[in-house]
DNA sequence: TCGCAGCACGAACGATCGTGCTATTCTCGT
DNA sequence: ACGAGAATAGCACGATCGTTCGTGCTGCGA
């Protein structure tokens, strides 16, 4: 199976919800469809102030101005509404931080670019990151849909780091016995510790501690010196 | 005053709520100090699992076998109750983590044996370090006493892990120009990404994966080979 | 042993939660 | 331009939220 070059793009944007060539949900002509999806808006930037449970339909209406029992009209149920939030975030994810590195060059140069694009969503305050890195906190131990699409956002989320990873690997800028799913793992966790960092502890330097964690990280994957006694 | 050889072990005691020599609240003899610690031990395992904004009067009381009324009047309002648990998690924490660890030697020996005591959290579901960790998600955004406090505790952690990982610099175990700080920021980082993929992703490798990012942050502070041309 | 402070309870409050109905207003294809 | 159907508002519901109050019970010091 030959593999053309926007394979991987394409992977992730099917993967994270976009069907290929469209950007934005079927219904965007229709009245219903445009409040549809200013109402999601509004919920993904929400759910990332105050969290999935927080994410309450009251506060929801009031804040795109509609009535609780209007807006309440286009999901049905609560559980519906966050699915959908957690969908528009992914796909705001993946829009913003996913596909634009991965029109980077591959190995390191994407890897880095994912990375500023990915602190972008914490330090200009891009909901969609937020949501993406909060709901796990909150939803770990609570089953249900929402958490078990979330998991499986994360899972493909981090099988798409892993590849961009083993990209460079093949690119002989990474040691070949470098494990991409660590790396993943690794990425992630700085990922989940600038937010921490920045929103909780409000330390300007937060971003630059996580420019420094994975510079580590590519450092210490490096084939430069010869390992393996 | 003078400093016993205990000291950074009384000084994290005091950091996080401890009285020096003493391991419990002062009204531990008294019916209502018994019960009102049989509150908090409930109410930091039921926030361990709903977070603290899960972590609701009525569910407690119920959890405890209490009229919610009754339980209630331990504390006055939500807010003290939630305050009264981030204590009580942070008291646990430092029993069971950091106290521990600093038992064992200087450096490189401290800083695995915080790593393993902080994963066993994780592991056998002790209630006080996934709370610590998961409260920091769900209030970042949310200001009040009860993000202060949290605040606050996150930072004196993470002046403690600093601590720790400059006596392995003081024992010459780690390089001199190597950064405590932004190990202790690494640290935390591994172990937030620790609590998702064990929790969240319910990675049955999640301890080693951890284990593995300490070590290779350890191995990038170690003096071996000479740097900085 | 007695008396009282402290502890626990049940009922109830107003507010808000999610969720159904019904009615009105608006949109859009014909 | 109009009628069908979508979109929104209004209202009400049971449940639960945090909180208050009044009232017993009870364990502890005298």
């Amino acid at each position: 199976m030959t593999t053309p070059p926007a394979t991987s793009a394409d992977g992730v944007r099917l993967l994270l919800g976009l069907e290929p060539g469209q950007d934005a949900p079927a219904d965007a002509g229709t009245k219903g469809g445009r409040t549809r999806e200013a109402i999601l808006a509004a919920g993904v930037a929400l759910a990332c102030r105050t969290g999935l449970g927080g994410l309450t339909i009251g506060a929801l209406a009031t804040d795109v101005g509609m009535s609780k029992s209007g807006m309440f009209a286009h999901f049905g149920s609560k559980e519906a509404l966050q699915l959908a939030v957690v969908e528009a975030a992914a796909r705001e994810f993946a829009t913003e931080v996913v596909v634009p590195a991965l029109h980077a060059p591959r190995g390191e140069p994407r890897v880095l670019h994912l990375l500023e694009r990915w602190l972008e969503c914490g330090l200009l305050r891009r909901p969609g990151g937020c949501l993406f890195v909060k709901a796990s906190a909150e939803l770990d131990e609570q089953p249900g849909p929402v958490r078990d699409r979330l998991r499986d956002l994360h899972l493909e989320l981090g099988a798409a780091i892993a590849r961009i990873f083993a990209g460079g690997i093949a690119e002989g800028q990474f040691r070949p016995d470098a494990d991409p799913v660590q790396f993943a793992v690794d990425l992630h966790a700085v990922m989940l510790g600038f937010y921490h960092q920045h929103r909780m502890l409000e330390d300007p330097r937060a971003a630059d501690r996580a420019r420094a964690a994975v510079a580590a990280l590519l450092d210490a994957a490096r084939p430069t010196r010869q390992e393996q006694p």
